[in-house]
DNA sequence: ATGAAAGCGCTAACAG
DNA sequence: CTGTTAGCGCTTTCAT
């Protein structure tokens, strides 16, 4: 059916080996013979097939990409850093998502590493007690993680904890004094820990109680009576909301003001990632953001440089590359006055 | 380096044909002998190489995925359900996007056939006059576009015209009549004119004057102040705008905002696409939505079936599958009353 | 400058 | 039930 090189080899008169030779060496081979190869490959339409070329050579040139899911634009940013670079450099991507099931990350990883990947770019729960990923340091297969916030393993993301710490700080620094944090239920992840780290440490720095983290289910349409009841009542109801994501701000914000809640005016929200969209959000949300893009176009190039580089096992650079975060303030989070959080917050002109 | 079946064989002392066995027909080998040919893959730690196996058998079980870019959700939620099916089925996914250039489209197709890919699911600008495809159609090389609006090829998508139609139907049964059509300016695509006529045929059958779409920069932070006039000036200026998608919806309300005209107060607004996210917007966004998962999934069963299916090559269902559409109301659509467009819009409480 | 031949890792007849 | 062998499409010595 498809023409392979013999095929090419017979049209033109000559080896297979020259045939080879002119696609892959071409001033190694007569100028005469070169046309004539040539003509024939455009006449027969041969296209070398990858699959011999690799089963050959040593390189396969394909990264594996695991990411959780594209449904969060966070990974959809990370990926298109990634795959602009790849683009450019000549490797293909396989990409598959887990769903944070981790009976699917480990076939990912699984057929990955049939495909005989060169390296692997993956974002997981929790990196640190990760079994999957000492199964690949012992493995020798080069992987780099992305967002995941460990010093234990090769990684890119940024310090979420300061930036979190920061971020809650504003919060503070808007005279918000009882700011709830929130997370996704799934959250069991290195980074949310993270973050809730550093909310934490600025709430207590502050004088201020740090709460566990509420837990809010993503998908449901409104949020839950329950956690409703912890935003809303009496004495000492939350002033702020830091979200520990942007999509899990937008659900929250959209159970918000489907419970008669005004934003900022009742609730300032704060998110994490300065996803793309949020900018186009109104009011802007306000946001510690990640430089997705760059963590991705990052990721990629540690792995390239371990991948093409070779020996340096360790030694080179920091385990753990740190990325630069910022402060996106948006227009979700409003100032309050001290005196009282017990009655509804008043707008402040500052915000 | 990586152990292969080899390897195996010598290890377990068998031959290698057995050890293939062991993996690929189990039943076919002795209990005895499989279990030592099974601790030697655990031993070695044997992953059998897909490379070897594609090469040999006709099967690559692998499709490529060609797309414009991921920084529209548009396609991450088709990629969502390709790659949802994908992952049931055995089957990997080849990633690639062109940012709409067509040299890149070229080189995606390039490389995805030297991969051997099975099939391809794609997006382009243009399917009716794009050459790569009729090269494709050529090759034998089978393929299923998604969202793009054409009869000539495969392609699942909803039916453009007439989800644009009733969209602005909907508009102008809010009681607008001065609608403008805005659309981003690589927008040459076939879906955007095939919105744009069922906006113009809504508008020419209420009697209206339909008006060339009016073309908007996607990445600029403010609208430019050539668009901004259109929008805003004296006597008949739109009361609403139909954006030929979402995201350029989301743009353009920003813009919109930071000229100081309140949505849907002064302008309604309509998107298309249905992103998820609009609904998270405040207020929701208005949206003609394309069930951009199950074009995904469509896509790849349309694939899959002619993949494994084999021969029939048309005379089965339609060459286009058209998907149902649906309206979403949302809330950046305000009611007008009829009298006098020229003043700005009040507020009803239909909406 | 070109060709013959080996071999990459695997599967599939075909023998035994 | 198991082994031998050929060959998938290609690159790469090694001769010529």
């Amino acid at each position: 059916m498809t023409p392979t090189i013999k095929d090419v080899a017979a049209h033109a008169g000559f080896s297979i080996a020259t045939v080879s030779r002119a696609i892959n060496a071409p001033h190694t081979v007569n100028p005469v013979t070169l046309d004539t190869v040539r003509r024939s490959i455009d006449a027969l339409d041969f296209r070398p097939s990858a699959l011999g070329r690799q089963l050959r050579g040593e390189r396969t040139r394909l990264i594996g990409v695991i990411l959780p899911t594209l449904a969060n634009p966070v990974f959809a940013e990370c990926l298109q850093g990634i795959d602009e670079l790849a683009a450019t450099q000549g490797y293909r991507l396989m990409l598959m998502t887990t769903q944070y099931d981790t009976e699917r990350e480990r076939h990912a990883i699984e057929t990955l590493r049939e495909h005989r990947v060169e390296g692997l770019i993956l974002t997981v729960a929790d990196a640190d007690t990760h079994p999957l990923l000492d199964e690949l340091d012992r493995a020798g297969l080069l992987y780099v993680l992305m967002h995941n916030d460990t010093v234990r393993r090769p990684s890119v993301s940024v310090d979420n904890r300061l930036a979190a710490y920061e971020g809650v700080r504003m919060l503070i620094a808007h005279g918000h004094r009882s700011i709830l944090m929130l997370a996704g239920t799934l959250a069991a992840s290195d980074r949310a820990r993270q973050r809730h780290l550093g909310y934490a440490q600025a709430m207590q720095q502050a004088g201020l109680a740090p709460a566990p983290a509420l837990e809010v289910d993503f998908n449901a349409d409104e949020l839950s009576p329950s956690v409703l009841a912890h935003l809303t009542r009496g004495a000492n109801r939350p002033t702020a909301l830091f979200c520990s994501n942007d999509l899990l701000a937008m659900v929250v914000m959209r159970g918000l003001r489907r419970a008669r809640l005004q934003i900022p005016h009742d609730m300032s929200i704060l998110g994490f990632d300065g996803l793309a969209m949020g900018e186009l959000l109104s009011p802007p949300l306000a946001s510690v953001c990640a430089p997705n893009r760059e963590i991705g176009c990052a990721a990629w190039q540690r792995l390239l440089a371990r991948v093409t580089g070779g020996y340096e096992t360790f030694s080179e650079t920091p385990l753990a590359l740190t990325l630069p975060h910022s402060l996106r303030e948006g227009a979700t989070i409003a100032a309050i006055s001290n005196r009282n959080e017990t009655t509804p917050a008043r707008i402040s002109v500052r915000a």
